[in-house]
DNA sequence: CCAATTGTTATTTA
DNA sequence: ATAAATAACAATTG
């Protein structure tokens, strides 16, 4: 489910409620496949009384610092994606977990809750002062001067023969873009789903640039915004003239042209598109 | 039973 | 050899 500005709304949440308090206890399911690679007895030891020093996202991932006592010693980071059904939530101090859900902070009055039924989802977790690897190789944010439309261009030349829809899914160059988001940058841009990258012109490779930084911009402000999270789909602060609320039902119309909305797999993903407004051209 | 799902990665195919 | 397509991962819902 999560994309970019999800992502950011429960990065923001599990900070808030864990804001100045000690880590009391510490619940791992053991045998989840989130954790697979990781240390969970090393993680629960690691995290048992430490606090939150900080956090970041980034793309489709958050990492939370934690430290105990006062040397670097006791400094450690907790990596966590969410695949595709994972969400963090706030619980009751008492809260007792069900079945998908995996890991269980307390502090002294809340529990931070991760919950991934489907369990693509990964948590990772190291001791320490240094940044993990995975954390530092995360691309250039979009929203970052590093995204320019030059980078852009010779990303798209190098996958030329690929339909675009494919190439925005891509994490190395277009980090935190996920399935809906892909599909609101290219009916923005007026750009056929289907339209290999190599052929788009240059007037079509900066629009495509334009929309990537409006929608991520847009979605982290009415998204990450939020109080509480809505599956993207059914939020109702997102306005109706974007496409996100109109593309899974069937006989949806564009908000733009009135016409009916198509929805077929591309790039081995559903994918909808408003043919009045984005042709295939040569 | 079948098809669907807002993700990533390993494997297969072209 | 490289890039693109597909299968696989797991669970649930319609």
């Amino acid at each position: 489910m999560p994309e970019l500005a999800e992502v950011e709304l429960f990065r923001r949440r599990w900070a808030r409620a864990a804001a100045r308090a000690r880590i009391l206890s510490v619940e791992t399911h053991d045998r989840a496949a989130v954790f697979r690679g990781t240390d969970t007895a090393e993680l629960r030891c690691a995290l048992n009384g430490a606090m939150l020093s900080g956090s970041a996202a980034a793309a489709k991932q958050m990492i939370f610092h934690f430290r105990r006592g006062a040397g670097s010693a006791g400094a450690s980071h907790l990596g966590i994606h969410l695949g595709m059904s994972g969400e963090l939530t706030v619980r009751d101090a008492d809260f007792a977990p069900g079945r998908h859900d995996h890991l269980v902070l307390r502090t002294a009055r809340k529990s931070l809750v991760l919950n991934d039924p489907r369990m693509f989802g990964r948590v990772q977790f190291q001791r320490g002062q240094a940044m993990p690897d995975w954390w530092a190789r995360i691309a250039p944010a979009i929203l970052s001067p590093q995204f320019t439309v030059e980078a852009v261009e010779a990303f798209l030349r190098r996958r030329r023969r690929a339909p675009i829809k494919a190439v925005l899914l891509m994490q190395e160059r277009f980090p935190g873009i996920g399935n809906w988001m892909a599909d609101e940058i290219l009916w923005r841009a007026a750009l056929h789903p289907r339209q290999p990258a190599g052929r788009l012109t240059a007037g079509e490779v900066r629009r495509l640039w334009r929309e990537c930084r409006r929608v991520c911009s847009l979605a982290l402000d009415v998204i990450a915004g939020a109080e509480d999270h809505v599956p993207a789909h059914r939020n109702r602060k997102i306005p109706r003239t974007w496409l996100l609320p109109h593309r899974w039902r069937d006989g949806g119309r564009c908000p733009r042209t009135g016409g009916h909305l198509r929805r077929e797999t591309v790039g081995g993903r559903t994918t909808c598109w408003s043919p009045r407004r984005q042709k295939l051209h040569r």
